[in-house]
This record gives C-alpha cells, sequence and structure tokens, in this order.
DNA sequence: CTAGGGTTAG
C-alpha cells in the first residue's frame, strides 16, 4: 500500500464523515456503472462505522440488480429492515426492482403484497415493470387492471414499465389497446411514451404501425429516429435504414453511437463498403472511436464486406472485449472459410477468461462446417452442452446437421435429426436436404423435404432446392412434380438479386432486370464481356435449367450487377457484389472467366459464403 | 418505477 493510500485511510478513521458524502460516493459510482465498486465501498462505509440512510440503499439495490447478485441483495433487505427505512418509497421501489431483476419476481411480489405503502403508484409501477421484465405479460396487465379497479391513478411511467412486456408478435393485440388507453388519457404526447409505443410495433415485427407511428409523431426526438432507423434494421430492411439515415441528417439532426451501430449492421447487410468507411471516419471525428458497440459493428462490417484485414486490426486494437466483440471475429473467419483460425481465436477467448454463449457457438460450429473441420465441430457441440451446461437450441442442431451433411456423413446427420431432444425444425431438415444437394442423395433429400415442407410449407427455397436436385439427377419428371406442387399452393419463387455499392447508394439488380437506368448499356457491357471469354457456351446450356421452371430465362442478377460494377468502377478497384441466393455454376464460371481478362478483383457474397476473384483464379470462402 | 444499440445457419 502507497503512503498516499494509508494517508487517505488515516483520514478516513480520523474525521467523521456523515453518511451524506458516502452516499455521495455511491451515487458517482453508480452513475458511471462501477457497480462491485460501490458494492466495497458500502461495505467501508459500515466497517468504518457509519449507518446507511435510506438514500443509501437505491444504488446498491440498483448495483446488485446490474450485477444479478441476489444474495448481498437479500442481505441488504435485512439492513433495510433493521433501519426501518423501508417505508420510504424510494427504497421499496428499487427493492422490488432488485428482486424483479435477480430471476426472483416473486419474492418481489412478496415485498409488494406485505408493505402498508403498495397502493401507491409507484410501487405498482415497480413491480409492473418486474413483470415486463421477466416477459410476463400476463401478470403485468392482471396488476395495471388492478390498478383501474382500485383508482389508483397510473402515469407515463406506468405505461413505460408496462408497454415492453407486449414485445413479442403474439403480445401486439394487447399492446395496441394499451395504445388506445394512451391517447384516451392524453400520454400520447410523451416522447418517452410515444417512443416505446414505437418500439414495441417494431419488435412485434409490425413496421407498417412503426411506420405511422413515427409519421404522426409531433416531436421527433434522436431517440425516436433511432427506434425506426433500428426498427428497420432489425426487420431486415437494410436500404430503408440508409434512407433514412440521409433524411434524418438532411432534417439537421445530429445522429449518435446507436444510430451509427445500426447503419454499420446494414452496411454489413448490403455489402456497403464505402458508407460503412465513411461511418467509420465518422466515429474518429466525433470521438467515438473507444465505443465497443460501434467497434463491433466496425468488426462486423468489415469482415462481411470481405475486408477481414481491417476487421483484425480493430480486433486486436480493443481493450475492452466482450463475447459479442469475439464472435463477431471468430463469424468473419468462419464465412471467409478460414475456420482454423476462427477455432484459434475461440481458444484464446476462453483463454481470456469469456465464457462462449449460444451466439458464440453458432458461430464456431458454422465455421468448422465451412472449413471441413468435423471433428473440431462436433467437439465444439459436445463442449457447449458438458463443459458450459448450454442447452443445444433448434440453431446449434442445424448448424450441427449442416457439419456433418457437408462431410458426406448423411446417415449420421439423419440419425441426428432423429435423436433431437427438441423437435426438428424446418432449418435442421433444410440442412440435411441442403448436405443432400452437394451429395446427390435424391432418396434421402425426398424424406427430408417431406419434413421440411410440412414444417415451412410456405419457404419457396427449399421447392427450388429440390427442383434443383431432381433437375441434376436428370429426373425431369421430378422438376415437373416440384413445379405443379408449388403452384398446387400458389407459390413463387422469389426472384433472385444482387446489391452493389455506387457512390455511397446501393443499387439493386433483380434478375433479368429491365428497370434499372443504364440497363442498355449494361447488357451491351455483358454481351461484350461474354464475347471475350471462351469456353461458356457447354456450361449457359445448363445454365440455372430448373430456375428457367419459375422464372423464365433471364440473366442472373449477379452477372447485371458485375457489369455494372465494370462499367462505374475506376480500373484496378476491388468490386464488391452481393447476392441473396447462390451463385449459380455458370456465373461462378463467367465471373472467373472474366477476371481474367479485366483489371477487377472481385468479391461475391452469397447466401453463405465468399467467393475472391482475381486473375481467373477463385477462392472461396467455403469448400464444395 | 422511466423510451433507442453490437454478435447467430440455410
Amino acid at each position: 500500500m502507497t503512503s498516499k493510500h494509508l494517508l487517505h485511510r488515516r483520514l478516513l478513521h480520523a474525521l467523521p464523515i456523515a453518511t451524506a458524502t458516502w452516499n455521495g460516493r455511491l451515487w458517482e459510482l453508480s452513475k458511471h456503472g462501477q457497480f462491485s465498486e460501490a458494492l466495497e465501498l458500502y461495505r467501508q462505509m459500515l466497517r468504518s462505522g457509519e449507518s446507511p440512510n435510506a438514500f443509501t440503499f437505491p444504488f446498491l439495490f440498483k448495483s446488485c440488480a446490474a450485477l444479478s447478485l441476489p444474495v448481498p441483495g437479500a442481505q441488504l433487505h435485512g439492513h433495510v429492515i433493521r433501519t426501518g427505512c423501508g417505508l420510504e418509497p424510494f427504497v421499496l421501489t428499487s427493492l422490488i426492482t432488485m428482486y424483479s431483476q435477480s430471476n426472483l419476481i416473486e419474492r418481489a411480489r412478496q415485498v409488494f403484497d406485505e408493505s402498508p405503502q403498495r397502493y401507491l403508484t409507484v410501487c405498482f409501477n415497480a413491480l409492473i415493470s418486474g413483470y415486463a421484465y421477466n416477459s410476463r405479460l400476463f401478470d403485468a396487465a392482471a396488476l395495471f387492471s388492478q390498478m383501474r379497479q382500485l383508482n389508483i391513478s397510473f402515469n407515463s411511467v406506468t405505461m413505460l414499465g408496462l408497454i415492453p412486456a407486449c414485445n413479442l408478435p403474439p403480445h401486439m393485440s394487447f399492446g395496441m389497446s394499451l395504445h388506445s388507453c394512451i391517447i384516451k388519457f392524453g400520454l400520447e404526447t410523451e416522447s418517452s411514451v410515444g417512443n416505446c409505443l414505437l418500439t414495441m410495433y417494431v419488435k412485434c415485427g409490425s413496421i407498417e404501425f412503426a411506420e405511422t407511428l413515427f409519421d404522426s409523431m409531433p416531436e421527433r426526438g434522436l431517440i425516436s429516429w433511432n427506434a425506426m432507423i433500428s426498427g428497420y434494421a432489425q426487420n431486415g430492411l437494410a436500404n430503408k435504414v440508409l434512407g433514412l439515415y440521409q433524411d434524418m441528417k438532411s432534417q439537421g439532426i445530429h445522429s449518435d453511437p446507436v444510430t451509427l451501430v445500426c447503419i454499420l449492421s446494414s452496411c454489413a447487410h448490403l455489402g456497403a463498403h464505402s458508407i460503412g468507411r465513411a461511418v467509420e471516419r465518422e466515429i474518429e471525428l466525433r470521438g467515438f472511436g473507444t465505443n465497443s458497440f460501434l467497434n463491433n459493428a466496425l468488426i462486423n462490417m468489415y469482415s462481411r464486406c470481405g475486408k477481414l484485414g481491417k476487421a483484425r486490426a480493430i480486433f486486436d486494437a480493443m481493450s475492452d472485449r466482450t463475447v459479442v466483440t469475439w464472435t463477431a471475429i471468430m463469424n468473419g473467419y468462419g464465412i471467409h472459410g478460414q475456420g482454423e483460425i476462427s477455432v484459434q481465436l475461440f481458444d484464446d477467448m476462453i483463454r481470456s477468461g469469456i465464457k462462449p454463449d449460444g451466439a458464440a457457438f453458432v458461430s464456431i460450429l458454422s465455421a468448422c462446417s465451412h472449413a471441413g473441420l468435423t471433428d473440431k465441430g462436433l467437439s465444439y457441440f459436445d463442449m457447449m452442452k458438458d463443459k458450459y451446461l448450454l442447452q443445444p437450441r433448434p440453431e446449434h442442431y442445424s448448424c450441427l446437421v449442416d457439419l456433418l451433411g457437408r462431410a458426406g456423413k448423411l446417415d449420421e446427420a439423419f440419425g441426428l435429426i432423429r435423436s433431437m431432444k427438441v423437435k426438428p425444425d424446418g432449418a435442421a431438415w433444410g440442412a440435411l436436404l441442403g448436405a443432400c444437394k452437394i451429395h446427390k442423395n435424391v432418396e434421402l433429400a425426398e424424406v427430408a423435404f417431406n419434413q421440411v415442407a410440412e414444417l415451412e410449407p410456405e419457404n419457396v427455397g427449399y421447392y427450388v432446392l429440390l427442383s434443383n436436385i431432381y433437375n441434376e439427377a436428370g429426373n425431369l419428371e421430378g422438376v415437373l412434380r416440384v413445379r405443379v406442387m408449388m403452384r398446387n399452393q400458389n407459390l413463387r419463387k422469389d426472384p433472385g438479386y444482387s446489391y452493389i455499392e455506387h457512390r455511397g447508394k446501393v443499387h439493386l439488380f433483380l434478375v433479368g432486370e429491365r428497370n434499372h437506368p443504364q440497363i442498355e448499356k449494361i447488357c451491351r457491357k455483358l454481351n461484350e464481356l461474354e464475347s471475350l471469354v471462351d469456353g461458356l457456351d457447354d456450361l449457359k446450356k445448363n445454365e440455372g435449367r430448373s430456375d428457367e421452371l419459375f422464372n423464365g430465362t433471364s440473366v442472373h442478377s449477379e452477372r447485371l450487377a458485375i457489369a455494372f460494377g465494370i462499367l462505374n468502377s475506376e480500373p484496378e478497384s476491388e468490386i464488391i457484389v452481393i447476392k441473396n441466393l447462390r451463385v449459380c455454376t455458370y456465373c461462378h464460371s463467367f465471373i472467373k472467366s472474366v477476371s481474367k481478362v479485366v483489371d477487377h478483383r472481385f468479391i461475391i457474397r452469397d447466401a453463405t459464403r465468399f467467393h475472391h476473384f482475381s486473375d481467373g483464379i477463385c477462392s472461396c470462402g467455403d469448400y464444395w
């Protein structure tokens, strides 16, 4: 201990430090999220003989809730009773909240029931919000209705506690009834309530309701914009995210880190690399460079735009890596087919003392699958169950089916599905179906398809997959059968599409696109390119033959995007195209040949993998 | 008691 510390300690003993001073320090610590330090300071306070008062406890309960420490929380509850502070409403509410957020909601209820102060609005608010925190809409709603019956007035805080209980699609109708109630009582003008409702619609997947509400809001603050932008991002509408961001800027609203996280996430989905880079510059400029949410989003954006080196540099420079950080970088190497590095990183993560969660295991399993590291993947699956005691969820099983299936172990994959403890979902059967495509097993494909068609009858992708399997096997009768099935159910294949970014805008090409302003030039360029490369004719004969049945003959979107890219990019630059479906064999050969005769490097990212093309060499982020 | 955020196959 340094002399300075000794002096400090002596002073603590020498001077009578008033409770208020201790409380002030506790306030400082809890404000800065230093919760364990706050609890330690409290112990120090007791040792020094000072007694806590009512103002002491809320900081401590907040710390226990944040650290999920129910035992010290319960001890503190004892101190509250002994010091007679339990009648102060703000002590009571923080106590209820502490129990609610420590998986002890029943204990919270007990405290509420036993308190003579329970008829206060704030106490109802605390318990309602506790039920919502524990996803118990029914109890939260019952309490609210009790409140109404007892004629206890409610306020906007009641609503801010209750609305999040409706953040799941099946609860939206109740959420809408709350919305009516809010309007009836004139609370809709409170911006916090409006924002909370907006988020509710977003989490229920009802983007139209969210848009309507957003458009009708009288005061749209930064949080409203962020809620709407993140709503688009969470519902996969990445292009709308970028559009709304433009609107926001043009109305002079300044973004903050929350906005930028959403923008980066959308850039990642769209492969919008230069927009992403502009966001990174803005992060530097505005001094957000140490925000770990932003750094995680940057790692994800760069690795999904094919810039693994940039992603790694950001990762290496970070000092506060969480499990999300590690998952982002492992996933980056995984989608690029560099599973060995993902495996190394996983082990490094464990060595650095970070526990993997379900998402981390999804990433490492799929990384192993893409790199052909079958045994390694199997051992991670066991590790997840045995060492980390995580119950495998459906997505883990489907990764494992994919892992076994790609390795050609179709029977084992089939056996795994049948031995699953949870009911196999469409994704598990779909992964088996995908493996049957790779290994040309028509019989098992039919079994898998029948299952998946029952679970996800509307998912057109599986029909197309089966049709392609039949087509490759030369079974044209099967192809026709699939077509009839689809017609009978009124299903139509979603069009294939590709994106390419150019001058800060994302250009979308549908299969057979005719409406792009440059379409004539693009088609001329395409013809010119095709005439430059040989040996494509045979492949072209087979181009997407089964697709033809669904689309008619038309030019695949990735070739349109490539031609657009060549027309509009600087020589020797990199052209990144994102495709929603798989790149077909013909397009693959086409791009490979084109990369021999032009100066560009190409990166195509499709539904699952990366393909890097340069000088006629293709390295795939996957093994075939 | 109290509104918005990052990672997850096919």
